[in-house]
DNA sequence: ATTTTGACGACGT
DNA sequence: GACGTCGCCAAAA
């Protein structure tokens, strides 16, 4: 155990808490971590979440498009996308339809 | 030890 | 809105 990883366990463990069939953006999680600044310190998070014992659903967490930047960090090429896809989100050319209704913002729907 | 590379995004132009 | 630059900082080269 080190401490230094605080940062990264708080990204999972948001993470953790978007719900079925929602997202979430990788600057969303940084920006309520108070770290506006540091969302590609989010997506190192996620490609290091393989590691993590508990699972954590990276597939829901997309680029502030409402883009698929990371799917080729999953297994086949089309693993994200259909994660998504059978939790009822409508994927079109990488990029989620109705984003904006799917998004799950961390610092507004958590206390 | 130094440089490059990113699952990104905010800012300025 | 598009495009380039900058900040962020862990890992790999």
């Amino acid at each position: 155990m080190s401490s230094s990883d605080n940062f990264f366990d708080n990204v999972y463990k948001i993470a953790r808490l978007i719900p079925y069939g929602r997202v979430t953006s990788y600057g969303a999680i940084a920006t309520y971590l108070g770290a506006t600044r540091s969302a590609r310190m989010v997506g190192w998070a996620m490609n290091n979440s393989h590691n993590q014992k508990e699972e954590v659903p990276a597939h829901r967490v997309v680029n502030r498009k409402g883009l698929l930047t990371g799917k080729h960090h999953f297994d086949g090429t089309n693993l994200m996308q259909q994660l998504l896809e059978s939790e009822g989100i409508v994927v079109v050319d990488n990029q989620i339809q109705d984003f904006q209704k799917a998004f799950w913002n961390p610092s507004e729907e958590l206390s």
